[in-house]
DNA sequence: CGTTAACTTGAATTAAGTCAACTGTCGTGG
DNA sequence: CCACGACAGTTGACTTAATTCAAGTTAACG
């Protein structure tokens, strides 16, 4: 994937100058800058790790490249994943609750992590940054109100359509009408994520790529024929 | 208990104050208060109706009194509850998503209602109250993430069992060990919450009652007599 | 009191889960 | 470069939890 290595430091201004073009934009004090650059740890995670985050302190976390998926166990269960998220994303992971949370990279993959109360501390008074982080967190919230509807209402084929269509406004390439995924996760992630096992999603694959509707290459490749019938498939009618 | 008591209409003023006392403690702005008592629209939705949104436009509701949920629906499908408000809770309500979202009243209620990018042009530049909306909204998505554990990952009896201990810590009063809840919504309310149906609801309630751990009086009144057992129950282990 | 909507209970159905055997993909090392 | 091993995905038969359908019962409100 990366052509280049480039060192620890140099990586390090990339991975802070992405999260702070993103979203601190060019309107807040430079002394912010300084002392978010040093309560940022910056961290790489190989394919199939966990990120280091003191599970009762909470954190923001932001994806600089790669994938993860955010996980929570309840006390001994089986692992549910509440969301996937992708490169420019801040994720925000709660202090302590009842059922732990965890983030796990998909590929290998590189993050700039603020522990939650001091990154909140510092950035109290900037109207500007609390108003990007607002705004971040009630997308975050709409986004995990529609996950609320697909796992309430829908059934299996609805879901992974959901899914598919989701994933493609997020990380797809569309050319000529047709939508190419490069999906980073496993069918056993994607059950995870949908509340639904893996066999459930390979017949459904099957469903739809009998409908015409899909086409897949090998393990990851996924290219979504008619964008506008699996829609309609996403939601029940 | 409040929420089913034919409620005394509260003036707007103590409306409004019971909103700014609750969101923005005494260290903003009286301008802002000013703005803000300006832009508010007050409403009294009677039980079983539905506050009068823009669904264009979004907005942030104070539930003042009463109690209410926030009910999403797909095109043309069955309904999904997303959330449970009470006094104090500041709802937002997004705009215009493929899933319409509407907020109606269990109980006659009392409600405070913002035009949503209004609501944010005027609160953009002070500081305490974006730190107050960005607590809460991150709240908020700590609760919808544990509502997708919920469906994601658990039994009728698990959801139940969660749904009644998390309504005895936001409604509940405890009294030598038992708790004791005055519930303002259906069994088809609580089974459009859970995803599940009435008579799953009901069924699920029947095991819970010969298990010991909860007692039912009426239609509203539950008791429940061992907690901790409940949120063993909640769990799936 | 009587009416209506909310709740309960039982029997039949079904979507998804489980279990088990099999096949394909991909990375590794001979 | 090919063969191998391990893991990821597939497919079929069976089970099960929850839904659906249907017929009661009960609570609340006028």
């Amino acid at each position: 994937m990366d052509h280049c290595r480039p060192t620890q430091a140099i990586s390090r201004k990339h991975l802070f100058d992405a999260f702070w073009g993103s979203i601190a934009g060019d309107k807040v004090a430079d002394e912010i800058a300084v002392k978010l650059g040093k309560l940022a740890q910056p961290g790489r995670i190989r394919r199939g790790g966990t990120a280091a985050i003191d599970p009762d302190d909470g954190a923001f976390v932001y994806i600089g490249n790669g994938a993860t998926k955010l996980i929570a166990r309840g006390p001994g269960g089986r692992e549910q994943i509440v969301a996937f998220h992708f490169p420019g994303d801040l994720v925000s992971i709660p202090a302590g609750t009842k059922n732990s949370s965890s983030l796990c990279a998909l590929v290998d993959t590189e993050i700039l992590s603020f522990p939650a109360d001091k990154f909140l501390g510092i950035v109290r008074s900037e109207p500007v940054f609390l108003n990007t982080l607002l705004h971040r967190s009630l997308t975050a919230l709409e986004r995990c109100r529609e996950k609320i509807i697909l796992l309430g209402r829908k059934n299996a084929q609805e879901r992974l359509a959901s899914f598919l269509t989701g994933m493609a406004e997020r990380i797809g390439s569309t050319q000529a009408g047709e939508c190419t995924l490069e999906l980073p996760m496993s069918h056993k992630d994607i059950g995870d994520s949908l509340g639904l096992t893996i066999e459930t999603i390979s017949r459904q694959f099957g469903n739809l790529r009998s409908a015409g509707l899909v086409r897949t290459t090998g393990r990851s490749r996924v290219v979504l024929c008619d964008i506008a019938a699996l829609a309609d498939r996403a939601v029940d009618l």
